[in-house]
DNA sequence: AAAATAGTTGACCGGTTGGTTTAATATTAC
DNA sequence: GTAATATTAAACCAACCGGTCAACTATTTT
């Protein structure tokens, strides 16, 4: 239900989905705002496995990297075959749909993507110590990474095909390769 | 206004924004979706101008991609100017909030941002045949960096800051020089 | 100037929204 | 088994939603 937004989804549409009435539902959160952060917490830690599971293959770590990309493919994947849809990811529709009007959320969304990007600085980290690339600072590196994957998985959004997160993954490689400036 | 989404802002936004009344509204839109087609051609006039201004520019073929990146960042500065917040790219913006739920809006934005790749390739093409860069195929070359862009968009958004753009442009030339895997 | 056309307005409409409240039912503790 | 607690439900609430419409004002045409 995430993947339509949190404005376009009602109180309603949500108990309906999950098979509660609204009295219900309002016993558990007091108010709509907590059931997303409900889902933001359950995305996250999802979106945390995910990364876990590809940091802890036994791989190189210019591997792992790909590996997120192939995991986020499988997750989109799974998205399609049970919606038609490939939804996107939800942490990231959200932070675009909510960063601007609520500035609580973007700080909530500032930190939950800082955290992933971490987790990609990591496997960088790893990679320049077993000279898979070349050394130099590794966080603006893993930004832009990150912000790579968002962006594939915008495009497998409207083109409605996973795959393209297999196919441009290489594009991550090469901006763990080749991304040589680190501006401040 | 559409910074912060369709389904978020309402007619009656809308005409208090624009300052005038509902019912003129309906004179000239016969319903809210209708609106947002204007919004999204014009838009799109916006970005088509943008990336024009990149390919038109005096400078090599790399440099109208990293053009695109200032370009972009100026965009997303004025808005923070103006609003005091970072409103990202509002193609990308409504892209990932309707194209789940609505079929006929996700074609019309898989072709708008096909064509703001195909811009991309332009360039890529005019890089290769100068030798800025190998000769390969250009279109996933571009989707990658049209993605990249996306991505990027994203995080400025989130951490509020434009300069990100330009901080991570090279993300891009990196891309355009060493991505060297094609898969179908 | 009068008639026709274009544009503006805001009260109104039925339906939906997030949230409230009271009653009923289910579960747990004693 | 009874009392206390937890869970569920749906009618209700005021406000809001997209859209309608009759009345009014402004502009253009004759």
């Amino acid at each position: 239900m995430m993947a339509r937004g949190y404005h376009a989804v009602s109180v309603k549409d949500i108990c309906s989905h999950a098979d509660v009435a609204k009295g219900s539902f309002y016993h558990y959160f007091p108010a709509k705002w907590d059931i997303l952060k409900e889902v933001i917490n359950a995305r996250d830690d999802f979106y945390q496995a995910l990364f876990y599971r590809a940091m802890t293959a036994d791989i190189s770590p210019l591997g792992k990297i790909r590996r997120i990309f192939e995991l986020a493919c499988e997750d989109q994947q799974s998205a399609l075959e049970s919606t038609g849809k490939v939804a996107g990811c939800s942490i990231g529709n959200l932070t675009l749909e909510l960063s601007f009007a609520d500035e609580p959320a973007r700080r909530i969304f500032q930190q939950l993507l800082a955290n992933y990007a971490k987790i990609i600085a990591q496997a960088l980290k790893e990679a320049m110590d077993i000279g898979e690339i070349p050394r130099r600072p590794a966080a603006p590196i893993a930004q832009a990474i990150f912000a790579y994957l968002q962006g594939v998985i915008l495009l497998a959004k409207t083109e409605n095909k996973p795959k393209m997160l297999e196919q441009l993954a290489d594009g991550a490689i090469t901006i763990a390769k080749g991304l040589t400036e680190s501006p401040a």
